[in-house]
DNA sequence: TAACCTCAAACATGC
DNA sequence: TTTGAGGTTA
């Protein structure tokens, strides 16, 4: 579907390709990482990426023409286990021994779990370089103030410089579902849902709107690349955003986009650009593969010249281009600079035994465009990837839980291993069989903690004290009373609001419905509370709680799992300083959606990884499970309508594949029983096995099969016809 | 009139 | 499973 030119094929310098620069090394480099113990167990390429333009002393970080010391700009190509968060962490250490203040480095990430991962292995080296050659560079834990994504750090710098954008600093965030609900008032005010034929529901709208903002591209193009079939809607959807924009002004509420948005605005205005880019001295990106358009431009106003960025990815590993990701960011990064940026990739992979890399880099091989690298393993190993052919669903969670009880038997703690698929769903029968074998497991990427009505009941108070204008907040808190709806809600909000002056709210003398009142006065009472500036945190969140859960207990059946998670809640909260940083942090980065682990209590010692392979980025574990090799599955049914996402679902593979260090498993159930039929029923599909692993390279992989799949052996299509069942039965209608 | 309930349809899924 | 529309009840 994509139209752009594309990048280095492999073998072929193309024209305005990004070939790997030779990187000649300052001997004052060498001669210093001769005399670093904290150097030492990096490779060649690593330590070229470590040291590669830093100025010996930054002292003053002044040169004499009075302008910052800092390096060129500097892409490394980081290949799936080469040790890239070392690398990376070693570089900021780096920067710190040669004087540059910790406090002006920033440090851009994909999850705040990779920030905080990357801080500490940073800290370690420092204060281990400093053993050995005291004085040569301070770091105390937190110093490296500015580590975070690209949302956490603009909601930081936004704050700081809201009033210079006309931003409210006490602004909050609206998480996903939130911004749905807003998009679906404007959606009925603008009367878009009385029409003869179907809009578009809040989500897809949504989703819409997004693509817009972070792809950096006009609705049409939006829309005739990701969302064919509203072609039609073009102006009303226009018509909608508009007033959408305008509805998170009045409300002083910022989406997800926003925050972007902002940050990207506030780097076009050249006096406040000249700000924020003079806080900083170094700028080191992480995953660059899986940034946007959006994000690019802001890193360029950041450091136009390149001076003092370093970029890391692999492009061999973009995943979300579904959230306008473009891999353009990293294969065009190195000529936007004069000179060009330096390339240096680095190939060893510390992880993986070689016959793992083989089969990954067969898989990835096919790929139409990418940064030339193999990767290469000293872990011998005779034991190749398996493919396992297994007759359905329920004998591949079979097929799962023995391996995993075997591999624990042998000493190999569950932690250790990880089952990775496409979508949340593919693991439903696992969980229930590891259930019923009493296997503990964690769930990452799913849990959606945040986005369960009750805890969004619960945060939606606190956010409505913390931003009066909140009206989403207010809108969904209002209607947790029983009589109170949208209609009542919406007119309560107006009186409250018409009352008092300056965007504040009185509730005093309000009248709520009838069915509303006994209820009433303990929530004015609380919301009296939690204005109030002295009102104690985390102490708030206990004393907010404990009105909502009698709405709780009503609204909702099986009360009593929801109450826990409220509490934990509490606890969450208490490690934030303050409620603001609390909402907007906890909205920015969700505990659960980056994996999070700490924090969790009453978990096993013990458990097994279940991930989707997203979640599992940057992550490795020692045996890996990938659930469902077939054709729809990976690739998935979704994305098989351009060339690009077919692409995007081969490195998602990929991406799988090199997540494991000695074991790897490809799972093939043979059919798959189709949904919506009578317990016993047998309809089903056959599946073929996933396009990814053609038969030209089956001998990167042992092909077995399991259990009862043995009867059908010869159906497991070794034989090299592949008949695509399912996409002729899909195709029937 | 608005809240609440029921039922049918849906172009999505990863964060 | 969820969304949203339409019908029923307070």
């Amino acid at each position: 579907m994509s139209t752009q030119p594309t990048p280095t094929p492999r073998g072929n310098a193309g024209a305005g390709a990004a070939r790997p620069r030779t990187i000649s090394i300052a001997p004052s480099a060498t001669a210093l990482s001769g005399d670093s113990p904290h150097l030492e167990k990096l490779n060649r390429a690593q330590r070229r990426a470590v040291l590669y333009g830093l100025p010996e002393r930054a002292g003053g970080r002044r040169n004499a023409a009075g302008e910052p010391c800092a390096s060129p700009p500097l892409l490394i190509i980081a290949g799936a286990g080469t040790g890239k968060t070392m690398t990376l962490a070693h570089r900021v250490a780096e920067c710190v021994l040669r004087g540059y203040d910790p406090g002006r480095i920033l440090l851009l990430t994909f999850t705040r779990r990779a920030a905080r991962e990357m801080t500490r292995r940073a800290e370690r080296i420092v204060a281990l370089a400093a053993r050995s050659a005291p004085g040569r560079g301070r770091i105390g834990s937190g110093s490296l103030r500015w580590a975070g994504t690209f949302h956490a750090v603009a909601n930081r710098l936004l704050r700081l410089y809201a009033p210079a954008l006309g931003l409210d600093p006490s602004f909050t965030v609206l998480d996903r579902s939130d911004a749905e609900d807003l998009l679906d008032v404007v959606r009925h005010q603008a009367g878009l849902s009385r029409r003869k034929k179907r809009f578009p529901r809040k989500g897809t709208c949504l989703a819409i709107y997004s693509r817009c903002v972070n792809s950096s591209d006009p609705l049409k193009k939006c829309l005739d690349d990701a969302f064919p079939w509203c072609g039609e809607w073009e102006e009303e959807l226009r018509e909608l955003f508009r007033g959408y924009v305008e509805a998170k002004q009045t409300r002083s509420v910022l989406d997800y986009d926003d925050l972007l948005l902002y940050w990207f605005h506030l780097m076009q205005e050249p006096a406040l650009a000249c700000k924020v880019a003079e806080r900083f001295d170094n700028v080191l990106v992480d995953e660059y593969q899986d940034t946007n358009a959006l994000q690019a431009s802001i890193l360029l106003a950041l450091c136009p010249d390149g001076k003092g960025l370093t970029i890391v990815g692999d492009d061999a590993q973009a995943i979300y281009a579904f959230r306008a990701a473009t891999v353009r960011n990293i294969l065009d990064f190195p000529e936007h600079f004069e000179p060009a940026a330096a390339v240096i990739t680095l190939e060893q992979n510390y992880r993986s035994t070689q016959p793992i890399l083989d089969a990954a880099n067969a898989v990835i091989g096919f790929a139409a465009e990418r940064f030339s690298k193999d990767l290469f393993s000293k872990r011998a190993s005779r034991q190749k990837p398996r493919v396992v052919a297994v007759e359905d669903e329920s004998d591949q969670a079979e097929y799962v839980v023995e391996q995993v009880l075997a591999a624990r038997e042998a000493g190999l703690a569950l932690q250790d291993q990880a089952v990775l698929f496409r979508t949340t769903h593919h693991s439903d029968l696992l969980q229930i069989e590891l259930s019923r074998h009493n296997i503990p497991f964690v769930m990452y990427g799913g849990l959606r903690f945040l986005e369960a009505a009750h805890v969004k009941d619960l945060m939606c108070v606190l956010r409505w004290a913390e931003n009066p204008r909140d009206g989403v907040a207010a809108f969904r808190t209002l209607q947790l009373f029983p009589g109170i709806g949208p209609a009542a809600a919406q007119r309560i909000l107006d009186d409250a609001t018409d009352g008092a002056a300056g965007g504040r709210f009185s509730l005093q003398g309000i009248e709520p419905p009838a069915a509303a009142r006994h209820d009433w006065p303990a929530f004015v009472e609380l919301m009296r509370s939690l204005l109030d500036e002295d009102c104690d945190w985390p102490g708030q969140v206990g004393e907010a709680r404990r009105w909502y859960e009698p709405h709780l207990e009503r609204l909702y059946d099986a009360p009593m799992v929801r109450v826990r998670d409220l509490e934990q809640i509490e606890l969450i909260a208490s490690q934030y300083p303050s409620r603001g940083r609390f909402l907007s942090e906890v909205t920015i980065d969700p505990p659960s959606a980056s994996g999070d682990l700490a924090g969790v209590p009453h978990l096993d010692e013990d458990f097994l990884i279940l991930s989707t392979i997203h979640s599992a980025k940057g992550q490795e574990f020692d045996n890996v499970y990938v659930l469902n090799l077939v054709d729809g599955c990976i690739p998935s049914d979704m994305a098989t309508g351009s060339a690009d996402e077919i692409e995007e679902e081969r490195r998602l593979l990929y991406v799988a594949m090199t997540r494991a260090k000695d074991e790897l498993h490809l799972i093939h159930p043979l059919r798959f029983y189709t949904h919506r039929q009578h317990r016993a029923g047998d309809r089903h599909v056959y599946a073929p096995l996933s396009r990814f692993l053609p038969g030209s390279i089956a001998d990167r992989f042992e092909i077995v099969t399991h259990g009862r799949g043995a009867e059908l052996d010869d159906a497991d299509g070794s034989s090299g016809v592949r008949v695509d069942v399912a996409a002729r039965l899909r195709n029937m209608w």
